[in-house]
DNA sequence: TGAAATTTGAGAATAGGTTCTCATTATCGA
DNA sequence: TCGATAATGAGAACCTATTCTCAAATTTCA
């Protein structure tokens, strides 16, 4: 039933590419060259497509946006303040509790976010 | 003009002693008792003008939701996946970089922010 | 190629949290 | 205690990101 249209094919791509979760209204706006005429419905369609097969996840981000990454790997995140625009970071091995945390008695730590906030280098 | 009434004391009361950052629905649900009949537009009002004058601070937690707490020294999260209560969670002495994160070549950080997510004392 | 069925684009509709409106009530200085 | 005025409660209004509707276009496969 799903079929291969260039309007998915585009967001795909658009995320694969990308160095960080995106806003619909980015991808929408990339999509634009590739896709002429494609409507921000169609976006989120895909998107949600995409996150309940799997490939696509949502992050929250503490603008109160939600953005969209392909799925992966553990990372964190970096956030301009100057341009709002969301940086994947690597260089977190674990998973569970991150380094220099002091969860209470009792609580089982399952998984972690971070959001380093500042500017980023095109910004600066 | 600021006046002192119970509905403010409570609110201030209710956000001192929380451990961890509160939605308003909770707000207005520990108001109750001590405010019999207050409104959530009153919460609101409350929320929105400690904010302003600086001793309250909103945390968006990534289940999307806006949460308030009294403004204070850095700290963490933890939200519980069983019964989404968030609480803070001390042992964070840097304010900049974590440790364990990889920030690129001309990204200069300035803060950050840190969720865990797990299961709290209370559900395991 | 042709028919069946999914996908698309546009705009209307929705939803949930937050803010606004306004008559009433409470606060506070004189 | 009184009067001026800020704060409250209830519900309407708002906001805006996301979803829905439906006719037209595309894709798929026989």
């Amino acid at each position: 039933m799903a079929r291969n249209t260039k309007q998915r094919a585009a967001v795909q791509e658009i995320l694969d590419s990308a160095d960080g979760p995106l806003l619909p209204e980015d991808i929408l706006e990339r999509a634009q060259p590739l896709c002429p005429g494609i409507g921000a419905a169609t976006i989120y369609r895909t998107l949600r497509a995409l996150r309940e097969s799997g490939g696509v996840r949502e992050v929250v981000t503490p603008d109160q946006r939600v953005r969209y990454e392909k799925d992966g790997p553990h990372h964190h995140h970096f956030q301009c303040r100057s341009c709002d625009q969301v940086f994947d970071i690597g260089g977190c091995r674990r998973a569970g509790t991150p380094l220099g945390a002091r969860v209470p008695k009792g609580f089982q730590v399952e998984e972690h976010e971070v959001f380093l906030f500042g500017v980023c280098a095109a910004c600066a």
